[in-house]
DNA sequence: CTGAAAGCGCTTACAG
DNA sequence: CTGAAAGCGCTTACAG
């Protein structure tokens, strides 16, 4: 029975049908317009058919993007995992695609990337690679392109933002160590090229200074949101003179590199040494120690990401909006709170 | 300077350039036979207007589907987070585009995406819901959609398809076991409607009868591939009056919920009992116990299922092709190797 | 080596 | 309410 290998066009239905391609664009369009019988006729077509419209014509024709590019440093990073998820919940709700983009924080990547969602005609959600993308973004930007920022803030580029409260996130978790009576509290600080990175040291200052307590520049250790660096900067801390009893990690690779070191160094947490990470971990319940963290809302930037899309989408000369999400401390063991509380 | 809001297109460069705009269109794909200071005048054209063609009009002509699809359960998955990348890695090298579609195998969400990525023109990779959706993806198949499988079997349905060797990991994991010298060992299978679930159990078999064991189908619980599954068997394999000594759990999840079970039960492994699970996870060495377990290479089935896709694209009629990987064990503390190395 | 022209599969003013 | 026709931005035989 079967043998054309050539896909069914808006013709065929139409020739079946016996209307013209009009008629059953309007129909698949649902357009008000159509005489009952005529739409039957034409859905039956359809349906003989197995008919698909050509979803690429249909961009081409109506210069509509149901595209949407989605640009991360790392899908393998949990936060992006989950960014991602809430992205392609949202996206498939409003029947639009999802193109997935890894940079590796490589900015000749999200410039390849940029590159293609543009003559792709998608709308963009980015977590861009440097504080200073601004100007690419922007080409793009008068392009036409819709675009929406992600994680990290701009310098020169205003726009569309979803973004978490870094500032009052870390100082959630420098004051719950305070709290617990800790004395010197370190930060493995993350790239003070990316927002993030700025403002989780900013947080961790406004909550010492809060407490009446000094900044020590000592304590602070310049790490760059990688393993490698925290496993580095967790050595290089607890082998001053002086050792922290608490660090705070500035994300959750910087965390595994620090719990990588505490490991090599043989000490415990939080008896040997207090921790405490920005980014939760999915397996933090059975990790050893269970890492008390600052969870964002990863899922929920996704979805507010793609709802500021579509409302761009539609009224491409809004004033820019930015949406700030407040994370959320979990206390597990690594802060010590457990113990703390039995010795009272 | 500004003002234009039209994007520019190959009708601009043609003009700017002087010459048609098949001329340009032969620049853009390095088509051979174009003078070279056409060549040059043209692509200074291209560079002064910052053209970028439109690959949507290019796919309606040129046919060609530079997208790719990836329907998979759960980006939340580890084991899919790393086939995504690889995915994305390789599609990035050609060229193409990765289009992201969480099924969280169910087989409507799955199908209304198949229609998506047909009406797409595009490749697809898929992870199928159920042994039996071959006559779903035949049907794009024959639509002239090329389809490449991973993970599963599909039960009527041959098409290039990269897995893993599934009775060959089990069995490795259970040859260890056995190796160590535990006596009960049980079994909390999968889903027995997907081919990996049976064929863990089946290398579960294998591995019992190769070194003369009977299998005890007392031993054999049925989990369903999630957490809460894994933690359900978990408790009823520990609350039977002659408890096993040693478990293999059939997927991440289900040892997560393992892990959950055994905490909840205030047991240890492998003091109270051995645990070895099938897919690592990727924090595994941080997880107290650090769980066993028998990885796949992930990021490679990505990898292989795109060149795969491209193949096929080239060549619509080759003869469809199965590749398997092998997974490898990987051990750490919840089979107890340490331990019973040192009472030897 | 180059251009004029047809056409990929749709949508949408424009008439009627 | 419906159809004929133009056109979205490209590519590619077909002439020359």
């Amino acid at each position: 029975m079967e043998e054309s290998s050539k896909p069914i066009t808006i013709q065929d239905v139409a020739l079946r049908a016996g209307v013209s391609r009009a008629t059953v664009s309007r129909v698949l369009n649902s357009h008000p317009s159509v005489a009952p019988d005529l739409r039957l006729r034409v859905q039956e077509a359809i349906n003989a058919l197995g008919y698909q419209p050509n979803r690429t014509a249909r961009r081409l024709r109506a210069n509509s993007s149901d595209v949407l590019g989605l640009i991360i440093p790392d899908i393998q990073n949990p936060v992006f995992v989950s960014v991602a998820r809430g992205v392609e919940d949202e996206a498939y709700k409003h029947q639009m695609n999802v193109v997935l983009c890894n940079t590796d924080d490589n900015a000749a990547k999200q410039q390849a990337y940029l590159r293609i969602l543009q003559s792709e005609q998608a709308g963009v959600i980015v977590a861009p690679t440097h504080s200073y993308d601004g100007e690419a973004l922007r080409k793009v930007r008068d392009a036409g392109i819709a675009i929406v920022l992600i994680d990290r803030r701009l310098d020169d580029f205003e726009t569309d933002t979803v973004l978490v409260d870094n500032v009052r996130g870390a100082a959630l978790a420098v004051r719950h160590l305070v709290e617990l009576g800790y004395q010197r509290i370190a930060m493995i600080a993350g790239l003070q090229t990316l927002s993030p990175g700025r403002e989780r040291l900013e947080g961790y200052r406004q909550a010492l200074l809060a407490a009446g307590r000094e900044i020590d520049s000592e304590l602070i250790a310049q790490g760059d949101f990688r393993e490698q660096g925290g496993y580095e900067q967790m050595r290089r801390l607890m082998s001053l003179p002086n050792p922290p009893d608490a660090i705070f990690s500035s994300n959750s690779l910087t965390s595994l590199g620090m719990l990588r070191a505490l490991r090599d160094l043989g000490l415990r947490a939080p008896q040997d040494v207090a921790l405490v990470g920005f980014d939760d971990l999915p397996y933090a319940d059975y990790m050893c120690p269970a890492l008390t963290a600052v969870a964002q809302p990863a899922y929920e930037i996704g979805r507010q990401a793609v709802q500021l899309l579509l409302r761009r989408l539609q009224e491409p000369d809004a004033p820019a909006t930015t949406i700030t999400l407040q994370p959320r401390l979990i206390v597990r063991q690594s802060c010590g709170a457990a113990l703390r509380q039995q010795s009272k």
